[in-house]
DNA sequence: TATATTTGTTAGGTTAGCCTAACTATTATA
DNA sequence: TATAATAGTTAGGCTAACCTAACAAATATA
C-alpha cells in the first residue's frame, strides 16, 4: 500500500512529537503547529489516517500511532537520515543545509533505492546531526544525543557528529585526535566558563565551551 | 518561481514529443496519451501553462514551448538523466530499473543538489541509456543514439551505453577491449545474420547481431 | 465538396488537502 | 464548583488535477 507525501508527513510528525514528550502521543493543535497547518485540517486528516488504521484516535482524544503507522513513520525517518548522510558525506552539503533537501528526498518510494543507498554509505548509524538511523528492520538506538558541553564529568560518551562544518573547526577537531565514533571521557568541567578537560585516546586535553557546544555525543 | 511536479511533467513531455517528431510541437491527444491522462485534462493544463508563459498555445492549435518553458523542460531532463546515472553507477541499479525511480527524483528542487551530484558523478555526458545529459547551462548533444547494429559499414561511432547488464555480457564487452567512450569503426556487416566486423583500438573483431543490438552508440 | 473521422474543447463532477468561522468539549483556575 | 481559557470539531468553501459526456473544429476521404 502506498501513502501520499502528506500522509507520510503527518505520521512522521506524530512520531516525533511522541518521542519528544515521552508519551508517544500527540495533540491536534500541537500537530497543527508542527506541520504548519490549521487544527481543522489535522482533525480531517486524522479521520482518514484512522480509517486506514495508521493511528489510534477518538474524538477529543490523544493521537497515537498504530503498529503499521509507527513502522511507516520510522521508514520515513530512516530515509530522511540516510539522505542527510548522503548529502553531507558525498555531496559536500553542510550540517545545516541537509535537512531541507532531505525533506523532499525522504518520500521517494523505492525500497531498493534506500537499501542500496544504505549500503553505499556503509550502513551509517548516525546522521550528520547525531540522530540515530533506523536499520532496514526499523531498529535504532534510542539513546539521546547531546552536546559534549552537557556531558557529566566522570562519564564517557561517543562523538557522533559536529555542528560546525568550517574548515578551521574541523581541522582543530582532527588536531585533537578526535573523529566520528571516538570515545571521549569527561575528566572535569569548570563551572565559570565551561572549559572542559577531556580524555581522548588516553591523552588529556582542554577544550572551551564554544568547542564542546559544537560536538554532538551520545 | 516554482512549478508543480505535474506542470514539470507536462513540459518535459511536450519537449520530448517535439524532439521525436522534429517539429518541436505537440498535439493535445498525443500529450494526453503520453501522460496517461484524458485530453480534457490536457486542454485545462495548457490554459494554465499558457497563462504562466511556459507554452505557446491557441485553441485548436499546436502546442510549443516558450523559451522559459523549454529551459525548464531541459532542466527536468538533466535531473532525470543525472539521477539515472547515479543509480546505475553508484547504486548498482540495472539499465531497465533506473527510469522509474528517476521519474520521482527528477522533481527534487535544489540547484545545489543537482550540481553537486553532477560533480560527484564527474560531469557525465551520457546516461545509462546513451541519452545526452544537458549541462548546467542546458546545453547538450543533439546527435541521435542508436544500437551498434544500425551503424553503417564504413562509418565510425562512439559507444555510450549498454543495454544488457548481465555480468556475462559486460565481461564479454571488456574482453573485446571495449568500454564507454571507445571509438568503434564498422568494417563490414553481413546481411544474412547481422554479423559485424568492427575495429577496436586498431584490432578487428567479429560480433553477432545479438551483441551489436546491446551496444548503444552515437 | 459533402461527409466521416479525428482532434480538441466545454461543462459539470470528484478527490485530496487546505482554509475560516462558528461551535463544543475539556481542563485549569478563581 | 462555576467560569474562563484552551483544545478540538464541524460546516462550508477553495484550488489543483483529474474525470466523463456532449459538443465543435479541423482534416481526410469518398
Amino acid at each position: 500500500m502506498d501513502f501520499s507525501y502528506t500522509e507520510e508527513n503527518y505520521l512522521k510528525t506524530i512520531f516525533k512529537i511522541g518521542l519528544d514528550n515521552g508519551t508517544e502521543e500527540a495533540g491536534t493543535n500541537e500537530l497543527a503547529a508542527s506541520l504548519s497547518v490549521k487544527p481543522a485540517s489535522v482533525t480531517e486528516m486524522l479521520k482518514k489516517l484512522k480509517s486506514k488504521k495508521l493511528v489510534h484516535y477518538e474524538k477529543y482524544g490523544k493521537i497515537k500511532l498504530t503498529k503499521p503507522g509507527r513502522e511507516l513513520a520510522i521508514d520515513v525517518i530512516r530515509k530522511h537520515r540516510l539522505w542527510e548522510t548522503f548529502l553531507y558525506e558525498k555531496l559536500e552539503f553542510s550540517w545545516d543545509e541537509v535537512h531541507e533537501v532531505a525533506e523532499e528526498l525522504e518520500h521517494i518510494r523505492s525500497k531498493k533505492l534506500i537499501n542500496k543507498l544504505d549500503q553505499f554509505l556503509r550502513y551509517p548509524e548516525y546522521d550528520p546531526h547525531g540522530d540515530p538511523i533506523p536499520n532496514e528492520k526499523g531498529v535504532f538506538q534510542k539513546q539521546s544525543k547531546k552536546t559534549l558541553s552537557k556531558a557529566e564529568p566522570g562519564t564517557s560518551c561517543k562523538m557522533v557528529a559536529v555542528k560546525d562544518n568550517s574548515t578551521s573547526f574541523l581541522q582543530y577537531v582532527v588536531s585533537l585526535g578526535l573523529g566520528i565514533n571516538n570515545k571521549i571521557k569527561v575528566i572535569a568541567r569548570e563551572e565559570f566558563d565551561g572549559m572542559m578537560t577531556i580524555e581522548i585516546n588516553g591523552e588529556n586535553k582542554s577544550v572551551s565551551q564554544k568547542f564542546s557546544d559544537n560536538i554532538i555525543v551520545i
